[in-house]
DNA sequence: TATTTTCAGCTTGTCTGACAAGCAGTCAAG
DNA sequence: CTTGACTGCTTGTCAGACAAGCTGAAAATA
């Protein structure tokens, strides 16, 4: 492919730093957040004068900002309102979930491999819950858990007990990522699940056999049983993904 | 890949809520991604069309797209190009990073909380590696070791060593999870430390001896002794984070 | 005076039209 | 076969327009 008399040559383009302005505009932005110039809360300017103080249109303002609200540091966009979008407050911890499921979700990660991944997770959070438990959390699991109990309950409200059960029990961990990745967990397994799950056959049954596991699992942990935790939140939630995968 | 043969995904809106349209349309492009209704790598219409088939003008498609690429599901974003976007290959993953670091930065989730659930991630994953180890990835976790046991090794080129250790030990548990999110973990808390690791006093020294545990804990996998590697994981990492923290 | 109504002025959300820069193919001239 | 011009696309950016909604102040009313 190279011919003897000639030496290959290679002419290597550099390319310089032209990133889109409205890029440079939500970078900027972004380090001045981050680093604490304008702090947690605080309005922004109005695109007209963000604009005029860049020098830049206001849509390329606009595309700044989108980029922000998605990446969870602006708030706004969900929405519609004449609001002046403010430093987020919160809305980052969900932000990063919903990455993470992005990931999870292009991936194409083997089922069993994330229900195992939040069977380590819970299985850690609880035994950390039963070692020091955050009282406020644990009250939270409680309160779930007699929602769970309440009789004739229909479906929806049991899930959402359900899921704040689980996440009531991460956070009493104390420790804050826990939570946060075993809800992404949740939601990416759900999501590969499909959400035609209430068609199991015999529900009111099911969901009581789950309650009761909710029940032992709470009081192991408030009993300071962190094997006995660990255990049986480990069978809870395999046999859950177990029974729901081959119906 | 555009054969003849082959009809483009066609997209139509669907407004819910009152939702802003930009962001309504975002979501609908991002469900299209990761349901695979548009296949990773493809190129997505352009900007006027996407407007025409929505329905929507040039500038809410253009905030839309912003969306997305700030979320890592579609290429571009970070130079100025005429190329149309894709829809992205493998960039969500240090988009989720980025989120991550976002919350962190601030100050949402401490960083000692990330450290304690990459420990227990880790050592799930070495537990499950000494049980039933992937050859394959162990050979690879293998060869990093023998990078890092190169005598005068300059700091990058163990710091992609160690990384590619890290990674392949992970990946060893047969889980395709544990990687990634161990990935994610580490790339956010370095993100947080700072990359200034070289500035450690003794460095050679230091690295000796991290390689030294590294053979360690490979070793432990590799006869499977589960609760060694384990322990020896938890120290390295918490010993490593704790170094870092209070030099 | 106190309360309500009105209204001007802002904000965001969206659309349209315009232009520059750059890439990709075509097609003719050398 | 190479070269160059040309055409048509793309993205990036701007400016201007308009609707809808909030806010605060002035005006009208009780």
């Amino acid at each position: 492919m190279v011919e003897p008399g000639k030496k290959p040559v290679r002419f290597a383009l550099r390319v310089e730093d032209r990133l889109p302005l409205s890029v440079a505009v939500s970078r900027q932005l972004r380090e001045a957040i981050v680093s604490g110039k304008v702090s947690v809360g605080d309005e922004l300017p109005s695109e007209k004068e963000l604009g005029e103080q860049l020098k830049v249109g206001r849509s390329t303002v606009r595309e700044a900002l989108r980029i922000l609200q998605a990446q969870g540091l602006v708030s706004g966009g969900d929405t519609v309102s004449t609001q002046r979008p403010r430093v987020s407050r919160d809305s980052t911890l969900s932000t990063a979930a919903q990455a993470i499921e992005n990931v999870v979700r292009l991936g194409q990660i083997p089922l069993d491999d994330l229900v195992e991944l939040r069977v380590v997770i819970e299985g850690a959070a609880v035994e950390s819950a039963a070692d020091e438990p955050d009282d406020a959390a644990l009250i939270a699991a409680r309160e779930a858990l007699e929602t769970m109990q309440r009789p004739k309950l229909d479906v929806e409200t049991f899930r959402a007990a359900d899921i704040l059960f689980h996440q009531s029990l991460a956070a009493a961990s104390g420790n804050a990522a826990f939570p946060l990745v075993m809800g992404v967990l949740r939601s990416a397994i759900s999501a590969h699940l499909g959400e035609a799950l209430d068609k199991v056959p015999h529900v009111q049954k099911t969901m009581a056999a789950l309650t009761r596991e909710h029940a032992a699992i709470l009081e192991a942990v408030a009993r300071a049983h962190r094997k006995l935790a660990r255990t049986l939140v480990t069978e809870h939630i395999r046999g859950f993904y177990a029974g729901r995968r081959a119906p």
